[in-house]
DNA sequence: CGTGTTTTTTACCATTTGGTAAAGCCACGA
DNA sequence: TCGTGGCTTTACCAAATGGTAAAAAACACG
């Protein structure tokens, strides 16, 4: 079995794997599973199909191991929320990792909306394991902080929900918001701002 | 060429090209347009392969179609947006609408956001000289009413797209939210409320 | 340099996929 | 009853696609 060994990796195959894995991201967050071609992969990554089976198992293994990175990654924001700090600030500080993320991962982003949104058929179990309990122990957090009146008391759930659907809007309908807002950094400033507005004023506790 | 009759389209052209739209719209909000198969889109819908090619020129005319149909009945909430009424009121009906589209017809924001994230490549024509004329319309419009002291002054542009981002987000990552909120009698109105509670906040003038 | 190992390429293959040709089916009017 | 025209299916096809086999090339290292 020509698998990739299991121990040290060498040099090259660290340097051919990164370059597979980018060029995956690419066509995946373009095309979504299906609809990506190995061929399109191969030439983004500038090497030959059959090298592409050389390094990964085949296509659905490539998916895999970018959603696997991804999902590490992708969390880390949310892990970040400190018990310890002031609640308003940990949450701003959030939203405003999750806008920089957005950002500068564009394709990240996409790759996982795509996956979601078309049912997550191979990342459901990282869904349950990963995500469900970061989210749960950061509501049970939000939650805590709200009961102590540091917060206005509202639906924790919803409200980091919300704060997804706020941020990642603009990397995944980056082209719908270029044709209506054609300035790009004019709105992404825009954004910014009007996204922290929008969680000042409802998670700040009436005097 | 067996393309359909341009005249008056018989009982039995209505009933199956309704069903091939209908069948359509699931495979392609699904897997989106790559990584849908004709023979998916056939099965659904009943009927045979060279069934379709009979109805609509090809995948692509399909696909077209289905854009087509979904760009105009989707704008309409946005259309009754009414100079006339009451801004706040206004923009909370027009909140509501879009929850409720998003609650009733998943597949179709789906399909579009699939379209978009992967670049609009069938659809950027109609985001310019559909959605972006009535977009502007519409920020004026509401650019008006904050000037006229009736709302609390903001970026017009992004408090629609902030609209957009929260509704959408439960109908387009619903697998996300069924992992995180299993209640879906519950999540529903409890995102129903958040986001009712986020607009009233920010579009409230400070008296 | 020589030899064993890793990496890459060329040449394929079976299946899937969008699409076509042509014949069959079926309702309906003369 | 027989056509006739719209509708549907069966039988295909060429291209694309995921993947394999095996040889060639590049490399590591004594």
């Amino acid at each position: 079995m020509p698998a990739p060994p299991e121990k040290k990796p060498s040099r090259i195959q660290i340097r051919n794997r990164r370059k597979i894995m980018d060029a995956a991201l690419d066509v995946f967050s373009q095309h979504g599973f299906r609809g990506a071609t190995l061929d399109q992969i191969a030439e983004a990554a500038g090497m030959s199909k059959p090298n592409l089976i050389y390094y990964f198992d085949g296509k659905e293994a490539i998916h895999v191991a970018l959603l696997n990175a991804l999902m590490t990654e992708w969390l880390d924001p949310l892990r970040e929320m400190d018990a310890q700090g002031d609640p308003l600030q940990e949450i701003l500080a959030y939203v405003r990792r999750k806008m920089e993320m957005s950002r500068q991962f564009p394709r990240e982003s996409r790759l996982f909306a795509i996956e979601i949104i078309q049912g997550a058929p191979r990342m459901l179990p990282h869904l349950e394991s990963d995500l469900k309990p970061l989210f749960d122990e950061k509501c049970a957090l939000i939650a805590g902080w709200m009961e102590a009146g540091k917060l206005a008391p509202q639906d924790p759930q919803q409200l980091v929900m919300s704060i997804w659907a706020l941020t990642q809007h603009f990397a995944d309908f980056d082209t719908q918001v270029r044709v209506l807002v054609p300035d790009e950094v004019a709105g992404w400033d825009a954004a910014n701002a009007h996204v922290e507005t929008i969680f000042k004023a409802i998670l700040t506790p009436k005097g």
